[in-house]
This record gives C-alpha cells, structure tokens and sequence, in this order.
RNA sequence: GAGUCGGUAGCUCAGCUGGUAGAGCAUCGCCCUUUUAAGGCGAGGGUCCUGGGUUCGAAUCCCAGCCGACUCACCA
C-alpha cells in the first residue's frame, strides 16, 4: 500500500489543525465568478494605476501550484484549468483566522479566494485576497516545480499528477477536445446523425485485426470488443437513416507501439448517395476547417516537417505509386515473378510464397509510405485487400476506395461501399477460407449484415478517420501515448 | 518477441577503477508584509527496483527476474 511518508504525515497533522479551528479541510460548493484566463485577458493589460482605480472584485478557485511566503504575507499561484493567477495574502487583509488557515497552506492544496486586482511592485497582475476559503487538502506534494514530472511511467500511470505539473499536458488534450467537438460539429452542420453502435460484437467485423474476448455470463456468450463500427453503421444505412457517424473506441488485440494503443477513437461516417470522390473533397474541407479554428493556420510543424493541409491534396492511384516511387514497369503488376524479384531488388523484405497482392503491399509499404510527408489520398487498392468495398466499374479488380497518409502515417480509410449482397457474400467466403487456413485477421462471415445487406442499402461512401493519430498531428506529438489520457501499459505491480 | 538504455529521498538528478549515501527543489523549526526557481540560518528524510552470487566489504561487479523508454519485428 501506500508509504506513509514524513511529509503526508505533516500534511495530515495541518489537516487536523484546520478541523480544530473550525474549518472543513474537505468542503462543499464555492460560487466561483471569475477564471484566471478570463481575468487575464480582460484585465491583464491594464496599468497599475488604471487598476487602483477601478478596484475590480474578482472570485476564483484553483489548486496552489506556486507558494512564497514573507513571514505574515504570502505568494501564491492558483491553477484553475484556465490558466494560472498569483494572490496575495496578507494578515493586513485577511484578519487573523483566514491568516491562521493562509499559514497551513500547502502547495497541491485547493482554494477559494475573493479579492481585487492589483499589479505588484514587480508588476505582476495578482489578486490582493479579502476572503479565504479552504476547499480542498492535499496529502501528497507536487512533483519539484521546475523540472515538474518527467518520468514517463509516472506520467502515464498518474496522469493527474501529469496534468497538474505540466500545462503543456493540460493544452494537448483541451486541444483534442476541441477537434473532437469540431468534428462533431462539421458533420452535424452537413446533416448527419450521431449514433452509438455496439461495443460488444457476436461476431467481430469491419476491419482485419485480431479481437479482444470477452465472455457474457446470462446469455452464456462469447463476445469480441469491437475492432470497427463499420457494420453495424451501414446496418442503420439500410434502415435508411442517409447520414450516421459514430466517434468511439475500437479495440485490437495487437502490439502496442508509439502509433498503437489497443483501444483507440475512431470516426467513422457514412453518406448515401455518395461516393469516394464526394469523400475526398469532404476529407480536405474537415481537415482544413479543423486546423483553421484550432490551430489559426493550414501550415502545421510536425516533428519538424512542414505540411501543408491547405487543398487540394495530391491523388495518387495505389499502382501508380508503387511503379513510380521505385522506377518499375507496368508488368510487376501482373506478373508474381517479376514482383518477387522487385521485391528482393528494392530490399523489401517479403516471403517467396506470398500472393502477388501482398507482395505489391509489402513494396506499398516499404517503399511509399515513408514518402507520403505531405497530404496524399492513395487511390484504388485492389479487390483482395478491400472485402468491403465497391469494386471500381472500369478495372474490377480494384474498388473504389482511397486512404489519406501524412506524414507517412495512415489517417483515414475510405471508400464508396459495396452494396452488392451476392458480391460481399463472395467476398466473405474468400476471407472465411483465409480464416480456416490460419489467417487470424481475416474477416468472418456475417450472416445478419449479409441480411441486411440483401434488404437494399443505397449507393454509400463510408469513412473511418483514426482521431488520436489526428490529434497527434495538430498537436505535434511522437506518440500516441502523449495524446491518449490513459494510455495502456502493463497493470502495476 | 529481439536489441539498446534506464530504475538512487516526495520530485529532478549526481554518485569514477568496490570502501560509512549526496545536491537542488519539497518537508520541518526560526527570521522576513510586493515575491515570482524569493532570500537567510538550522534540522529531518533512503528496502539505492527485487532475489541470488562474487568479495573482508556491493548503489557500484556477475546472474536471474520485475517495470519502463527507444529501435526493430508485428499491426494490409
């Protein structure tokens, strides 16, 4: 359990004397009026004198984060979400039983305090208190308020000792609220409709990954947490609602890396009607319209690389890529001997027996991805690698689909959707035969989709857009773990 | 899964070729009513990640394990 240590017993010890001066070291409400940032920026430019004058009442409430004491005075720094306040607190001003309680303060500790905006000799914007309220006492110090908390286990496992030490913590994830919100409100704005589909799935489907398992005691059930929404949303598309979007976690039972956490957020929407084209331009105007109100600009740093999300982006067809990045010809398309060897040339390492799709994927990979810096949609995947999706009307052996790289990473996946219930049963047993000889990502079989699918579903473009990795791209972050509050590490002890 | 690096006070970190465990911040006591990494004087605080081994003696060397970071592999 916890040690007791010499400093959360003296914490206790203050704890005890504020009960005995009558005062509740854990209390109740506190009308708070005003917030630091507030402050700051209507009176924060204001001269000493003008201030003098105008005698502003102000009522706020934070966490101390800063304390300097002067024998009957004292310096603190309020955090409140906002932004941080120093106040000063003065016997003169407070009289002697909000002195006594200012005496015991310690840093951690949270309060409220009324009073008026003054600048001090140093000029620093500060609020002279008048009242004190003890709010909250903390037992357990702050971590050292210059180098704040740096390990990264601690960071992670105590993501709230995180947030109070570091406010550029605190930015990133007001920073993430706020994409999500303009998500929400971008697709709310075009007519679509926010859903919630099942976490729990009978069957997992929508992508090719491996499940997490889970066991439903009543029903005598196994369930699979969901690697994707993308079947359940197109299920409401047959039950003709045109416009859905589900924003939540998907999870995959697989590694965990800087680019990977085993349950991430995913946004996934769908448009009738519609197809990958329409996405395309869509694409552009969200990521666009995002980084404008979030970030001011469509220019954005990330790990030192300069990208552009202004539009239009570059298309690019997943074969032409390939052939061009690497100087191939057209016949590597075809023909498995010639890609092998491509393959073996360029370095990529690839098994002899593989298909030819996966051996051109494998090149995709290797060779193509790392280059796709700026904005690029990819274009065109071939049928194998794409089981739900619109085979494209002028090549049947590709759909109708493209994926969105910046940064070399993938950000989102989209196509105009396959509609077609005799093809996507097709499609099924082709994966279903991947299944049985072993291939754990292969997708299943999903007779109740299949169903639906065969109640009619319209024309539909479909879209999953990976936030955290969005996120970590308008916040500039390296790992997915600076971007995701609790990120998952291995259970302590 | 493999490799590299790391784990020492609440926090941030020193600690060399093995010889009684250190600093700053934080804490405690005293002084201080405009400081801002406040200042001055004094004090307390350690399972050196865990378990073995080598040695007269281990934070330090060796072995095993635990936890983490990074890189690689995996993740269409």
């Amino acid at each position: 359990m916890d040690e007791i240590n010499d400093q959360r017993q003296q914490r206790i010890k203050k704890l005890d004397q504020l009960r005995q001066m009558g005062v509740a070291p854990y209390g109740t409400r506190f009308e708070v009026k005003d917030r630091a940032g507030q402050l700051t920026r209507l009176h924060g430019e204001k001269t000493k004198e003008v201030l003098e004058q105008e005698r502003i009442d102000c009522t706020i409430a934070g966490r101390i984060v800063g304390l300097r004491r002067f024998g009957k005075a004292a310096f603190a720094v309020l955090q409140d979400g906002s932004d941080r306040l120093q106040v000063y607190l003065k016997k003169d001003t407070l009289g002697d039983h909000a002195h006594q309680i200012s005496e015991g303060l310690d840093l951690g500790d949270w309060i409220g305090v009324t009073g008026i905006l003054f600048r001090t000799k140093t000029n620093e914007f500060t609020v002279e208190v008048k009242t004190l309220t003890f709010l909250s006492k903390a037992l357990r110090p702050l971590p050292e308020k210059w180098h704040g908390l740096t390990d990264v286990e601690t960071r992670y496992r105590q993501r709230y000792v995180d947030l109070i030490a570091n406010p550029q913590v605190h930015q990133i994830f007001a920073l993430r609220s706020r994409i999500v919100s303009g998500i929400r409100a971008f697709l709310i704005e075009r007519g679509f409709l926010e859903v919630e589909t099942p976490m729990m799935h009978p069957i997992p489907g929508g992508a090719a990954a491996k499940p997490f398992v889970t066991h439903h005691n009543a029903l005598g059930a196994e369930l699979y947490l969901r690697i994707a929404p993308e079947l359940y949303l197109k299920r409401l598309i047959v039950g003709g609602f045109p416009r859905v979007f589900e924003i939540n976690r998907n999870f995959r039972n697989e590694g965990i890396s800087t680019i990977h956490n085993p349950e991430f957020t995913m946004l996934e929407f769908y448009v009738s009607y519609a197809d990958y084209h329409d996405l395309i331009v869509l694409t552009e105007e969200l990521f666009g319209r995002l980084a404008q109100d979030t970030l001011g600009t469509t220019t954005i740093d990330y790990q030192g690389t300069q990208i552009n999300l202004g539009s239009p982006w570059r298309r690019w067809s997943y074969h032409q890529a390939i052939l061009e990045v690497n100087s191939l010809p057209p016949s590597v398309l075809t023909n498995r001997d010639e890609a092998l060897a491509a393959a073996q040339r360029l370095g990529v390492d690839v098994s002899p027996k593989e298909s030819l799709v996966n051996i051109l994927n494998e090149i995709f990979e290797e060779t193509v991805e790392p280059r796709l810096q700026q904005p690029t949609f990819i274009t065109d995947y071939p049928i194998e690698i794409s089981p739900l999706a619109r085979r494209k009307d002028s090549d049947p052996s590709l759909t109708d689909r493209f994926e969105l790289y910046i940064a070399g990473r993938e950000i989102a996946n989209a196509f105009s959707e396959l509609n077609d219930p005799l093809d996507q049963r097709e499609r099924f047993e082709a994966q279903a035969a991947q299944h049985a000889a072993g291939d754990e990502e292969a997708h299943r079989v999903d007779e109740d989709f299949l169903r639906a699918l065969e109640y009619g579903m319209p024309p539909t473009a479909g879209e999953g857009i990976g936030i955290d990795r969005l996120v970590m791209l308008f916040t500039n972050q390296a790992s997915i773990r600076d971007v995701v509050l609790f990120p998952q590490l291995r259970p302590e002890k």
